[in-house]
RNA sequence: GGGGGAAUUCCAGAGCGGUCAAAUGGGGCAGACUGUAAAUCUGUUGUCUUCGACUUCGGUGGUUCGAAUCCACCUUCCCCCA
């Protein structure tokens, strides 16, 4: 099976220019295709993750990828799927994102002998010159159109800025720019990037007479439509700092039943056979699924050892017993006891566990938390310090939070 | 440039000058049931030294015994006309 055709199969490709054109181009390793990342945050999470995986799928095939850091096009903001104006990040801010997500794409990405490249599009952005930049390229957009694409059209209700009316028309000219420079001749980005991808491979025909390519990755949504990868408490990360290899691969873990199979496909890199034999589990079974994706995804993401410490430690936890040593921990310091002693409610605040007293109060009253397997009933509770000596004591909250407090 | 409207707790969205820490829905958290799933039901959801106190309703001042509710100015956004 040629890689059009895996990519295919496995759910990625939404929507293509010309399938023709581009099988031919990708199945030969003729590529050269960029994705844009905006660095909004200073780190990437899993939406970037489908991302990343496209890349090393067609790198892997041969061709060769682009990661285009979108260090001008974030100063603007792109529109696309937000219902309201984009914060303003400072240069400092981006730089500094941008730098971050580099060190994250090498992980994935073989940058090696031109293997594939990473350009940051603020060095061209930022030296345009307005009037020129209109004479040039905005002659040959048809605002018209544009006012037509889906992204612009949810916005025309909630109001748009011109600048970040803008935001297509910098993203066009990129993909001008990198076809000219560098040979770019195929642009790759989430399906909500559509209509941006379109300006480009339209300004490159008007401006130079040539064809370009664009390709969309399906949006991975839960089975209720949300946008996978985030959760109340925010976006879930590949930096270990912002959301560790435990906490990771108990995201996949807990993931809904309708949604595994999906994600194994698109995301993993287990061969297609074996995923189709999965394909008739059905309820507890899928829990064996449920593991084998957040295994393979801690792995791709982190590393083989942290995914063996992370299942290691969520199957001991669930299924009791089960070593400590790598959940989620708190190193407490005497500072924090009075009189050798601290209060329940003192501790859950200082391990995180709750954002305030009053929650960590209705938490305790509502019997969800537990110190060592034991039903913590009194919110006026006092622990002594000499239990926190050595591995500790470990906080249950609810039915899935495992934490572990102990003394420096 | 002219005219009109809006800004409320995580989000959406109610809110007679006192009885408003603020309806309702969503989301979150917890409990029951389960398979570390979903659905359902229940409780809870500003902070704290929690039978009490304190700080909130875009910002700053003002009127009042008392203001989320009235007035002035400012900021931001929306709509209509040009």
């Amino acid at each position: 099976m040629q890689i059009y055709e895996e990519l295919k199969a496995r759910g990625l490709i939404a929507q293509v220019t010309d399938e023709e054109q581009i099988r031919e181009l990708v199945n030969n390793g003729k590529a050269t295709f960029y994705i844009g990342f905006d660095c909004t945050a200073d780190s990437l999470h899993v939406g970037h993750f489908m991302a990343l995986c496209l890349m090393k799928r067609l790198q892997m095939a041969g061709n060769r990828p682009i990661a285009l850091i979108g260090g001008g096009t974030t100063m603007v903001g792109d529109p696309s799927g937000r219902t309201d104006m984009r914060q303003m990040l400072t240069p400092e801010v981006i730089q500094h994102n941008a730098d971050c997500f580099k060190k994250q794409m090498e992980k994935f990405i073989d940058f090696s002998n031109g293997k594939a490249l990473m350009l940051n599009n603020a060095d061209w952005l930022m030296d345009l010159n307005y009037i020129e930049l209109l004479r040039e390229v905005g002659a040959c957009f048809s605002v018209n159109n544009m006012l037509r694409a889906d992204c612009y059209k949810q916005r025309m209700e909630k109001g748009l800025s011109f600048l970040e009316f803008n935001y297509m028309i910098m993203q066009s000219y990129d993909f001008y720019h990198m076809f000219q420079t560098v040979g770019c001749n195929m642009q790759c980005g989430g399906n909500d990037q559509w209509s941006n991808m379109l300006g480009g491979t339209e300004l490159i025909r008007r401006k130079l007479g040539r064809d370009s390519h664009a390709m969309t990755i399906t949006l991975l949504l839960t089975s209720e439509g949300k946008k996978m990868g985030k959760t109340a408490k925010g976006a879930v990360w590949l930096d270990p700092n912002k959301t560790s290899p435990y906490d990771f691969y108990q995201y996949w873990r807990n993931i809904e039943d309708a949604d595994v199979l999906k994600c194994i496909r698109m995301l993993t890199f287990l061969p297609l056979e074996q995923i189709d034999e999965m394909d008739n589990w059905e309820g507890s079974q899928l829990n064996q699924a449920k593991e084998l994706l957040a295994y393979e995804l801690t792995k791709l993401v982190h590393s083989e050892e942290e995914a063996q410490k992370a299942q290691e430690t969520a199957r001991g936890l669930f299924a009791g017993g089960g070593s400590a040593a790598n959940m989620p921990s708190t190193a407490l310091t005497a500072g924090q006891f009075t009189d050798s002693k601290i209060g329940v409610l003192t501790l859950l605040v200082a391990c995180g566990l709750c954002a305030s007293n009053g929650e960590a109060r209705r938490l305790v009253q509502q019997g969800g938390v537990a110190i060592n397997d034991q039903k913590v009933t009194a919110a006026d509770a006092m622990l002594d310090q000499e239990d926190f000596t050595g591995k500790g004591i470990v906080i249950k909250k609810g039915k899935k939070v495992f934490h572990r407090a102990y003394l420096q």
